[in-house]
DNA sequence: GGGCGACCTTAACGCCGACTAAGCCCCGTG
DNA sequence: CACGGGGCTTAGTCGGCGTTAAGGTCGCCC
């Protein structure tokens, strides 16, 4: 469950931040926010305790800058995404299967915890989850002009659902993984486009 | 996201007891677990504090009844629906996407706080969804006797993910909700099937 | 009509864990 | 060499909340 693979952490962020948030994701991940102590995450990290307050403000505050790096890295990958060329649906559904495939830790966090963070921070994730959430829905609609936009949100919110379930289930290979969600969102997008 | 419907509750709990338990069910969704006090189900209840203890022998267990109830009342309509007839698969589904709808509550509290329960309890959920998940299974397997076990039950998962997103997306009218996960959710499972 | 049990009350306790205080070590720099 | 500050330490505080204690009321039943 460690978060490898493109860092999805904010560019102001220090080394030893970075580290610390990564470290306190797989906790949150495996335990749950509320039942990691800041002296869990501090023994992780190879130190203890308070040290943690050298780096955020508190365990709420390193909860909410977590969940707000996971949402950035989301959006502007989106819109990178859908800037360039054809087939933005494909590749959003690429895009957003490779984050939950090698994430994991990440989307379970996200998911469970994010009523644990303040609440601006829980607003800010909100509103950035938001306009991700539009970057698929401009997709989807340049796609099929005819759709019904409460539909096509709702489409959008079950194929997240669909592709961040990999917390759940078992591990296949990576690739193996990557086809199979990718072919089932596409089957499952489209088959509301088509009709 | 008041818990209406069918009530997948024990047959053995007291009307008392299904009524507080209903009752924390919408708090821990809108509030989660650990952020939900024994005074707040209390004047939610129009009772106040300590009073819960004697129905249960504390937060914890309340929630893990609430827990392996949903869970039993899944596996057990699983099974149901399994042992009748054809199109068994398309009728889980169906099933399946009935009780996302109309538990949403529910589904929230199941993923994201059975991280709270006791562990005895929590085992015991998890048992009842791996007997639910080969329920699944089965049906995929004898509709398609050459897929591959490990993709078909990450197939499963996906689809749960897909369906159980209902507390995520926007209201849409009830049929109009169902209609839409259920054609999602069987075009995303036999997407894994045709080939 | 006495008692028992279901259901509730308020008061208080005690633990756990986030957070604060105060100070030490060490390295890079003027 | 002085010194400043980044990173860490241990010891302690303090509040919140689950839980327990002790008792009160009502209604059914023998």
């Amino acid at each position: 469950m460690t978060a490898t693979g493109p860092a999805p952490t904010g560019r102001g962020a220090s080394t030893r931040r970075r580290e610390l948030i990564a470290i306190a994701a797989d906790l949150f991940a495996e335990h749950g926010f509320a039942n990691v102590t800041v002296d869990d995450i501090g023994r992780a990290a190879g130190v203890s305790g308070p040290a943690l307050y050298h780096h955020f403000d508190g365990k709420e505050a390193l909860l909410g800058e977590m969940l707000v790096d996971i949402s950035e890295y989301l959006l502007e990958g989106g819109r990178a995404v859908a800037s360039e060329g054809d087939d933005v649906v494909e590749r959003l559904i690429r895009f957003h299967a490779e984050f939950a495939v090698d994430h994991r830790a990440l989307i379970t966090v996200h998911f469970r915890d994010l009523v644990h963070a303040r609440p601006d921070d829980e607003a800010r994730v909100r509103s950035i989850q938001h306009d991700y959430v539009e970057v698929w829905r401009d997709a989807l609609h340049a796609h099929d002009p005819a759709l019904e936009p409460s539909t096509t949100l709702a489409a959008v919110h079950a194929t997240f659902g669909l592709i961040n379930s990999t917390p759940h289930s078992g591990r296949l290979p990576r690739e193996a993984m990557l086809d199979l969600l990718s072919e089932m969102a596409t089957a499952a997008l489209f088959a509301t486009t088509r009709h």
